[in-house]
DNA sequence: AGATCAGCTTGACACTGTCAAGCCAGTGCG
DNA sequence: CGCACTGGCTTGACAGTGTCAAGCTGATCT
């Protein structure tokens, strides 16, 4: 939009630092613009309303979820399976850290999923974890990436909202069993 | 509350209806009472307030769950594979259905997780996906039924809210294969 | 120098959830 | 029988939200 978008920035920082602190409730267009130190419709001149807010938080966070999977991939050393289940555990760790941004990346209806700004990051984070779990494909076809991609996003979701007695975070290194029990083969 | 809550059903009802047809935005504790003919303020004397009505549906979209589960499971023959992947393929059409209710159900920070109503019948729905995998189980522990239940919620979390290219659901009954490479012990 | 225009402000509107007060029928008590 | 009472609902108000229209302002360009 402008050649030094600053409040744009701002404006974004200010509402993932509402998110983290009061959830999807907190994160409103006008305390965003009020936490920036502008106009309650300053931020009209920088999204596309609240949605626009919304995506472009949700493109950021799609980055810094990259760096945490890269990172806990390359920190887990060289073996394949290692590489694998750290992946797997930056994917939980980002999870369980960032659950506004998580639940906002993932869930919210109220994110453009067709913005252009969205699906680069969105792509990098899959290729990372397609790329760990190559070493154990046993088909032709993606079923095994569809497989840890799956059982990781769900243990992930059930992990920290899930309402039913047996919440699978409470024992929280069974993870890594529970994808040993997945590369049986 | 009364003896005849009549108007209580009437919420729930005109709620599920309000977020079937326009999503979680659309289901808001004022249009429910216009829906049901009463006033703004009438709700408030059956629920308290809005996450009072947000856990009151899902209460019953739990139970309406639980009967997806178990009816998937029986048409789902003798076979305990059979029964299994039955049960999984009812976790999700039930999503896919009733994806605003699902959403409701395990993600949306409104409802209260902590009310007694909601504990029953989500323990129902999980009991129905434990049995099913009990004749799998090779450990003493539950990490088979917690991988199958990550597994079948993790895909159809992604199914239809995925924002990266590769979405699962495209190719829906890869999941049968999926589900073979985590009980291939 | 004067016009242009992006970036921001101000003000208004409809809509939301929530609270306080009042109405009203049915119930139980004196 | 009469009367106070109470649960269920209405009415009205309030603060907060997103969004739009209009206007201001300062920098840039011709």
């Amino acid at each position: 939009m402008s050649e030094t978008p600053n409040l744009r920035n701002a404006l974004i920082q200010a509402g993932m630092d509402l998110l983290a602190e009061g959830g999807t409730a907190a994160l409103t267009l006008r305390q965003a613009a009020l936490r920036a130190g502008v106009s309650h419709a300053a931020p009209a001149h920088h999204f596309n309303g609240l949605p626009g807010l919304l995506t472009a938080i949700a493109a950021r966070a799609f980055q810094t979820f990259a760096d945490t999977l890269h990172t806990a991939r390359d920190d887990a050393g060289q073996d394949p399976r290692a590489r694998l289940l750290g992946t797997c555990q930056g994917y939980l760790s980002f999870a369980v850290r960032h659950s506004g941004l998580f639940q906002l990346m993932f869930v919210s209806a109220e994110v453009d999923r067709s913005d252009p700004a969205l699906a680069p990051a969105a792509l990098q984070s899959y290729q990372i974890l397609s790329e760990a779990c190559r070493p154990f494909a046993t088909h032709a076809d993606d079923r095994l990436e569809v497989a840890v991609w799956s059982l990781v996003h769900g243990y992930a979701s059930l992990g920290f909202s899930s309402p039913t007695p047996p919440n699978p975070m409470r024992h929280a290194p069974q993870f890594a069993e529970i994808l040993d029990e997945l590369l049986r083969s």
